[in-house]
DNA sequence: TGTCAACATAGACGTATGTCGAAGAAGGAG
DNA sequence: CTCCTTCTTCGACATACGTCTATGTTGACA
């Protein structure tokens, strides 16, 4: 790397004003804090593409959970540092992981976001309203 | 109500080829198709901001589930037209119904899609994946 | 060492998005 | 009818975002 060795993803994972959020407050509980959304609206976004979506679920079905950047690039109409971006988008929302293995770099879905996003998103008490 | 437009998820819960999108196929269990990747990047943008995080959970979690736009408008820091902007982008997205009562109009959660999106983000089979 | 392949980064460009103030539409009260 | 309140729509603006090409970095291999 040019700078550091970590890239911008440690915040991702052990967020210090994310725990809150990602924790298990379901959205229909409570109102959200102004913080909160802010953090929870950064996660949506980084799903809130169809290029992205279409990656996250292209690796989360891969065949041992893994795929490397070659995988993918081949299923888009877009270019590879394209693809490139958006992969660093998922992973600096702690969707997904990555580690480099020779000439190839391997990303991964991360559980336990995707499990988090879920809870929060549970209605709260079902078939109550409407 | 003024128009007569449809939210935007409306194909995907009739069309029977793809029933998959917000139906109950989950995330991580097969690759996402284009169509289906760009109808739900749609709801995922919708939830892609602070203020509509906010508004949504504020509705939901409203005595009686629902609430009219001058009960959500004071706990903003944005103006009034701004927040009527949300809300059609949450109405739209099909996260929220909406109806007019004599002066007020009044806003209520869709659980239904809201429920959707919890089961699409639901780990594929937990523990099944990495 | 040099060269190639796999990814990442940088810069640029067009479009989409969030915000505002001003104006419009729809009801209720007088 | 007129006035007021509530909410939506309309332009306009600055910023953010997705995409590209070009270039940089890293590792494998001869």
């Amino acid at each position: 790397m040019s700078k550091k060795e970590l890239p911008v993803l440690q915040p991702a994972q052990s967020v210090p004003g994310l725990p809150g959020v990602l924790c298990c407050t379901p959205l229909a509980r409570e109102p959200l804090g102004e913080a909160d959304a802010t953090d929870l609206a950064k996660v949506f976004k980084a799903l809130a593409d169809p290029v992205r979506l279409r990656l996250f679920s292209l690796i989360a079905s891969f065949e041992g959970g893994q795929a490397c950047v070659c995988d993918l690039t081949g299923e888009f109409d877009v270019s590879q540092p394209t693809i490139s971006h958006h992969l660093k988008v998922l992973r600096d929302a702690g969707l997904v992981g990555s580690e480099r293995r020779g000439t190839w770099v391997y990303y991964w879905v991360l559980p336990r976001t995707l499990g988090r996003l879920s809870g929060l998103l549970a209605p709260a008490e079902t078939g109550a309203l409407v």
